[in-house]
DNA sequence: CGATTGACTTTGACTACTCAAAATAGTAAT
DNA sequence: ATTACTATTTTGAGTAGTCAAAGTCAATCG
């Protein structure tokens, strides 16, 4: 049985090779992401490799071996659908439900998380719309076109906020630019750095790039 | 914050305590309970008293001081909302949430906790009939009438089932004799060992008097 | 009264995880 | 080719929890 703690850092691990693919994931990044000093990180990682979860270069960074993506991805799956749980179920507000989530991943056993996936009818995606990994297998590659990379004019669906801090989550809630809303890009000026949307319905709002950046969209 | 050990610990002493009152629990009492060696009972049991949540007699044993006793009902308050939770909303078997929720007690935040209090609309026992403390105060004291305590032609309701062990609830379940059930105990003999009780509805069932005094009642 | 027994405590050691701070290795700049 | 900078690794130490086994206490029994 893997640790809660060992959990973790795998899908840190996960979601940090996801935001650069194809590079090894640095110890300063990855020890940025579970909240450790470095050399904790280095420690940790020497220790996944020992059981075969990641390969480690010294200096260069890990990258998760097919069995530890496998549990990455189980962990992932976890979390998602307890997110959507405590949304659905037991009515919390999505900007509240990364954190619960964070405890709980670790403490579903697979019974629960199978009642869990049959009662919310195996559902693709968790309130932010991240794609919740199926129970055996990869995941299916999401969009990564955001808000930042349209055209003035053009139509586009909400797809997902990938920023799981509740302010920027509450925000985005009373812009109404939650995942699956439909809306349309009044304007995209890199000069301003800044992009202009309407959603269906609601007023024109006018977010700086990097937030943009975070909502990730696919044609409407 | 406690941990989750910590948590174990305290909830275990409060178990011991309720089975006999006004005695100090053992340490190797405790150490069975929690399943640990006994010196890794004393050494913890130490620790606790530190932090003022147990009084403890060196050979003597071990108490729950008025704050450990607090963080224990809100553990055990925890762990029999989840029961229920897991019964009613999940649809699990009565004979497994509690191996479930033994890990979930320790990981459900009071945010959740509440909702789930609100959406089984504030109950009052477990599955298995046990009292979900209040999330303030001491529960009520429960009744400690068992079957084998019973005379020949009472007419009693099912209380609680007070052994956790999937094979006995399963039993149970087959027998007809689960919580809220009435029953007419059709014999008592101490000679014999055993009680005969004859569910509404269903077959007579006998049971040795180990078993019969698992399961308590109340007047019907 | 010893001697035995059984429960309890102590000791020493180990695993898992963590940090602070010193050492090192590349990388870039002078 | 030094120097300086930054990320990383190493080292030493600490916390939380655990076990095995040796030691201690107190009750009981002959």
């Amino acid at each position: 049985m893997a640790s809660s703690t060992v959990e973790d850092y795998l899908k840190r691990i996960y979601l940090e090779q996801q935001r650069s693919p194809d590079t090894l994931v640095p110890m300063g990044r990855l020890a940025e992401a579970v909240g450790v000093v470095p050399g904790t990180a280095t420690t940790m990682v020497k220790a996944l490799a020992d059981s075969g979860l990641v390969s480690y270069e010294p200096r260069g960074g890990a990258r998760l071996t097919r069995g530890g993506e496998q549990l990455a991805l189980h962990v992932l799956r976890r979390h998602r659908l307890v997110e959507l749980f405590l949304v659905k179920v037991l009515g919390l507000d999505w900007s509240e439900v990364h954190a619960e989530a964070e405890e709980l991943e670790h403490a579903i056993s697979d019974k629960v998380l199978e009642r869990i996936d049959a009662l919310l009818d195996r559902p693709s995606v968790d309130p932010h719309g991240d794609p919740i990994p199926p129970a055996k297998g990869r995941p299916a590659p999401a969009s990564r076109r955001s808000l930042a990379d349209c055209e003035r004019g053009e139509s586009i669906r909400i797809a997902r906020v990938s920023d799981q801090s509740p302010g920027f989550l509450q925000f985005i809630d009373r812009c109404g630019l939650t995942p699956g809303i439909v809306a349309t890009v009044d304007a995209n000026d890199p000069q301003a750095d800044s992009v202009r949307v309407r959603p269906r319905g609601k007023e024109t709002v006018t977010l700086g790039a990097a937030a943009a950046a975070k909502v990730l969209v696919e044609v409407a």
